[in-house]
Formats: structure tokens, C-alpha cells, sequence
DNA sequence: ATTCTATGAATGAATG
DNA sequence: CATTCATTCATAGAAT
């Protein structure tokens, strides 16, 4: 009954690139998919969607062409960490060499027949001993001292800064995200949770997702 | 020969052929290990070891690769929250429905890849298909079944997936978890919290850990 | 047809 | 437990 085209990966709006049908493979996003995605992003400070927050938005896109919540939970996780990436290329505090393609070899050592090598082998002894609350599941948090400490870490930074992005994409024009109409959002509880707001210049005034959403087609998809 | 493959990684075979060995500090779980673990998971029921029992199973898996305990609890972590997640934006929650799915397809007894787990598994290293690279290569490790596949337009779940996963979410999954010999399951409880195990939809009839874990390395060999 | 690149998918490791 | 991050593998399409 929906206009999804659950097979055949709808054809590309733009460009050529008549049905493809490849099927059952990964997931090609439709332009218009890909669209929303982006304002949803960019324009209401979407990032990491929850699990509520991604059903409603694959429910939504469905409508373009094939998609499911995976698809939005990985977009949106890529999407974010590569912009991150590039970013701490730019900025990255000591320039490495970054891009160098490795394609060659510079084989680090270790003989791939045996593996291991460096490691002085599994020493049975001083297994983690991080987690220990309760019964089962426990948090190692800062124990697992373990032989791997013998190697020699690189400079491991792990700053996870977490907002900053700037407008790239705006391909698409106009955006009319705006708020019209009614809906019924009984249970939009907890969408603010992930409500990142950025820093700066952009002009977003995240709207709720239902809202957002509702743009995009008039309204009502399905009623469960 | 000796099941000493700890080597991991190598390289994916498309392309060049030119291994590219990442040596990333990472574990990189070996297929056997992948296997054995899945099996703890879908044939015994383990979610969540505690400290005894991670200690264990990272000794056992060690015999086929390089492993600490920690490995080991993340991968429960991961596979348990995963399959979860999965489900969270994959299952609408305001359908009750979905409980059926799959399930049906594969012999119940004992899954194809990770079964056995009751036979003494002769050979411990490597039936299972080909690669090693990871393990990966399209093997999903997780379903996520959605709608789409409650249609199931052609009739057919290829879940690309021999793994055969899921089959635990209350599931009743037939598996006659080798009631042979004599177990002395008396040390299994370590729940402290008793009864609380797995809540109440809890899978499997889970065996002593140590009598799976022994049907993996029977006989044994190697033994350096 | 082969190579390259953007990006989907997966998963180990953390963090809260 | 749920979420997030970093990396890596895999591949659809474009470029060559």
C-alpha cells in the first residue's frame, strides 16, 4: 500500500542512473532521503538520533524509497564522525601526516605466519580485573592492566569535543522547515535529549523532529 | 595445523592482494573465537559473565588467539546492546507484533555455524566458511529485521547471515544443550542474586559454563 | 575494465 | 545498560 518501493532501490531523481536494482545489497540512499537527512542535521541540530527519534525519521523516509533504522542510526553515526574527522585534520594540533595513503607496505614487524611476535605472549597471569560489581557486569572503567601496557602507544589523545559544524552541505535550497500545521505528537517525551545546539553562526532553531518531519510530507504517514 | 592463528586480520582478499595488517591495538577476535563465543551467547545463555566467568572464557579462546578478558566483556557488552538496540529502533514499540519472525527457517536444534557447541568439535580450528579476515565479510552479525522482512517479498529472509544470530529473544529454541554427561553444575550459579538471572524472557537453559566451554577444546592438542 | 572515492556497515572500546 | 567514538572493512558509482 505505501508508495515504498520496497524493491529496486528507487532511481535517482537526479543524474541518470536508471533503477539499478541492486537490491539486497547496501543501502543508496535516495537524493531526497539524503535531503532530509542533512536539514535534520544542519538545520535541527540532529546528531545521534535515539532509537524513537530514528524509527520516526526511517518511518518517514520510507516514503522516498527503501530504508530502515539501521540506515538512519549509521547515516547519522557516519555522518557525524567524518565530519569530526575532517575537522581534526584541519585543526589537528600536531599535523600528521594524515593522508598518506598506506597503500604500500611498511610492514610493521610481525611475521604474519605466527601472528603475535612482540607481545610476550599470553601470559595467563594478570587477567583484567576492572569489573567486579555485583554479580556479572561490571564496569572496568580503568583496570584491564594487562601485557598490552608493554607495547608503546602513540600519542593517544581522545578528546571528544562535541558540537561544531559548519553549514557545508546547503545544496539544497530553500528549506521550509517550519511549523505549520498540527500533529499528533502524544509522545514526543524525551526528544530533547539529544537536542545538540552548536556553537555558533548556525541559524538552526531546532524545531521538534515530528515537526521537522511533517514538513517534509504534508502529513500523516500510517497510523498504527 | 596448530590453531595458533592469533595472526588475525589479513588481508580481504578483494582487490590486491597485499595483506595490510593494521596492527592496530584492537582485538581482532579469530573466527573460532567469534564462534565460541556466540555459541556462550545463543546456546548457553550467557549475557553478562561475571568476572569468573570472563576469566574463563578468555582462557579457553585464548588457545585460538590472542585474548584478555577484557575482550571478552566488551564483546558480551557489545553483542548484548547491539541486538538490543537493533531491536529498539527496528521493533515499533507500539506494535506488539513482531514476535515471531524468523525463527522458522533454520533447524532448530542447533544452529548450522555456532551450533555444536555439544559435540566435542574434533577440530577446533576452522570448519566455519573461508575467511578469517575479520571474520567479517558480509556476515551482519545482527539481523535487523524490520518490516521489510515481515513482507518478505520474495518469500525468502536471506539474512546474509549464517551466523544465524538472534533465535535468543525468548525464544524457545529448542537446544538440547547436550544432557550427556554428568554435570557438576554446581558452580554455575555465581549469580549470587540467585534467581535473578535473566529476568524472565530468558533464552536457553543454560549449561554449566564449564561444560561448554570443554566441548569446545575436548580433546585438545597443541598444549604448549 | 580498472582505479578511486565517498560512504554504508560493522564492531572494539569506552563513557555516563 | 544505553550511547558514543574511533577505525576499519566493504562497496556503489564516478572517474580514468
Amino acid at each position: 500500500m505505501e508508495p515504498t518501493n520496497e524493491d529496486a532501490v528507487a532511481s535517482y531523481s537526479t543524474k541518470g542512473a536508471f533503477l539499478c536494482r541492486q537490491s539486497s545489497t547496501r543501502w543508496t540512499p535516495t537524493t531526497d532521503q539524503i535531503r532530509i537527512l542533512k536539514d535534520l542535521y544542519y538545520n535541527n541540530g540532529i546528531r545521534s538520533p535515539n532509537a524513537d527519534q530514528i524509527q520516526r525519521i526511517s518511518a518517514s523516509l520510507r516514503q522516498y524509497g527503501k530504508i530502515e533504522g539501521k540506515n538512519v542510526f549509521y547515516w547519522f553515526q557516519n555522518h557525524k564522525a567524518r565530519e569530526r574527522q575532517k575537522k581534526r585534520f584541519t585543526t589537528d594540533p600536531h599535523h600528521p601526516i594524515q593522508k598518506f595513503r598506506t597503500s604500500a607496505n611498511f610492514a610493521p614487524s610481525n611475521d604474519p605466519s605466527t601472528g603475535l611476535a612482540l607481545v610476550p605472549s599470553s601470559s595467563p597471569a594478570l587477567p583484567y580485573f576492572g569489573y567486579n560489581s555485583r554479580e556479572s557486569s561490571a564496569s572496568p572503567r580503568y583496570g584491564w592492566v594487562t601485557e598490552n601496557q608493554l607495547k608503546a602507544p602513540y600519542g593517544v589523545y581522545h578528546y571528544k569535543d562535541q558540537e561544531a559544524d559548519e553549514q557545508e552541505d546547503d545544496s539544497f535550497a530553500a528549506r521550509e522547515t517550519l511549523p505549520l500545521f498540527p500533529m499528533h505528537n502524544e509522545d514526543f517525551k524525551s526528544s530533547t535529549t539529544s537536542s545538540n545546539y552548536y556553537n555558533s553562526n548556525s541559524p538552526v532553531p531546532y524545531t521538534s523532529l515530528e515537526l521537522s518531519l511533517s514538513s517534509y510530507f504534508s502529513q500523516s504517514h500510517d497510523a498504527h
